[in-house]
DNA sequence: CGATCGTTTGAGTTTGATCAAATGTGGTGG
DNA sequence: CCACCACATTTGATCAAACTCAAACGATCG
């Protein structure tokens, strides 16, 4: 499975071989998506587990009117509906932004994983913690900073989680999203995602082109973006290892 | 401890007299605070965990500019920093907004009841991922939604949140909030939050005095939100039952 | 009885939205 | 290879929601 998964879970603790060949074992299939295309439809019943190998997904809520807000991200290494134990219906829609390849995880197996190896369990739960923590950045984007602002922190945020999960060459990354949908991420209008886009080229901070995205100023561009990336706690932290019982 | 934290995993499963009575022996003390302190400041080390009792309290994000935008409300049932596994620096700072009273849990009894209680383990889980949703909503609310729709549907929130857990009189719940306070959580000037109100008043939509609000009908302000309750998870869902060793 | 804090009101400004249209680009089929 | 289409990006002009500044008014408290 994934090696993106676990590269992002050692960050919170190291796992033994045993524990890595049960996550391993737990995928039973794996998926293609084009993209612009729903995985998950709000109000789904939250059945499976879908982890991310390669691509570009979102979540994102509709209201009735038609205005859209995505929340969310989801990148290699994410899952889309690590809901094990909730099989409540999804509250948000998943869609594709870029064509993406998942791996369906078997239900009984994640939740038999994580009866057996509890620093497992407590990786997994660590990682929705870390998407909450998103999320809750993600309030303060769009509710205090300025389009400009906004733009460089997503730009920030993007680029170091994909290098987090070595998907980043040099100071470039992927990034397969159109302006509509960025406009979508930063609640800003899709034309003055434009003007935006076009100013952090102008300030010499990025370069946008062919989905590709290059930062040539890591430091500037966070300090223009107000950017602090505590919050996306990249660094190891071997949270898992003072466990009682083993 | 608290009723309303019982009451609150209940939702997710029924829990065993053993179960509650482990969560009511992690409680090692209980502390008071008054309105407007902090309790957790950005870059404290997340050991505690605090439960809240009574009161109102807040997640909130500093800019270097001293902007600030309130991420999160915690309310009776809530807890204010579960991070038992992960003893990284906090990310956000948590104030009070009214005085409040908390329960301080043993990070070492949080830690063995998990280990031997799966089933508590997993509600606990679930909680932080309800509190997920609910971040999600409000990049929702601060990002698409207009000045009059935010307002009415953090209203709709806090009343039904506060209803899941005990704490509503008919139509009526507190809501200890400033002007400034409901500002840096929807993202406006106290200004236009103060026309905003008032324009719901007017509309006779909710009476908001005394930090008293109430709200004379609900279905209406639901509609002129476009809230839907869905991401409270407010449903009991007997998600906790299918495990496979316990 | 000032002092402090919160709420209310008014006037002018700004950020970003909306509307409209031109330009660029990738894919498809003739 | 080119015509065409759909879609994305760019540009311009106007508009409105919400902000800022300023000040008055009202409670609460030592």
């Amino acid at each position: 499975m994934s090696a993106r998964l676990i590269r992002k879970l050692e960050r919170f603790a190291k796992l033994s071989k045993a524990e890595k060949q049960a996550l391993h074992d737990a995928s039973v299939s794996t998926l293609r998506l084009p993209a612009h295309a729903d995985l998950i439809q709000e109000g789904d019943p939250a059945d499976g587990v879908h982890l991310m190998l390669e691509g570009f997904a979102c979540r994102y809520k509709l209201l009735p009117d038609g205005r859209r807000q995505i929340v969310a991200y989801c990148v290699p290494g994410d899952f889309c509906d690590l809901r094990v134990f909730v099989p409540q219906r999804m509250d948000h829609s998943v869609g594709t932004m870029s064509p993406v390849h998942l791996a369906r995880l078997s239900r009984e197996k994640v939740s038999e994983l994580t009866d057996r190896y509890p620093r497992v369990t407590r990786a997994l739960w660590w990682t929705t913690l870390v998407d909450e923590a998103i999320a809750r950045e993600w309030v303060v984007n769009v509710g205090q900073r300025t389009a400009f602002e906004r733009a460089a922190h997503l730009m920030c945020e993007v680029f170091l989680r994909l290098r987090a999960v070595g998907l980043a060459r040099g100071s470039t990354c992927e990034l397969p999203l159109t302006q509509t949908e960025i406009a979508d991420t930063l609640a800003l209008s899709t034309v003055h995602v434009n003007r935006t886009l076009m100013e952090l080229r102008r300030a010499g901070l990025i370069t946008l082109r062919d989905k590709q995205l290059t930062i040539h100023d890591l430091q500037a561009l966070q300090k223009e973006a107000g950017f602090n990336s505590d919050y996306l706690h990249l660094e190891a932290s071997s949270g898992g290892d003072h466990q009682s019982r083993g």
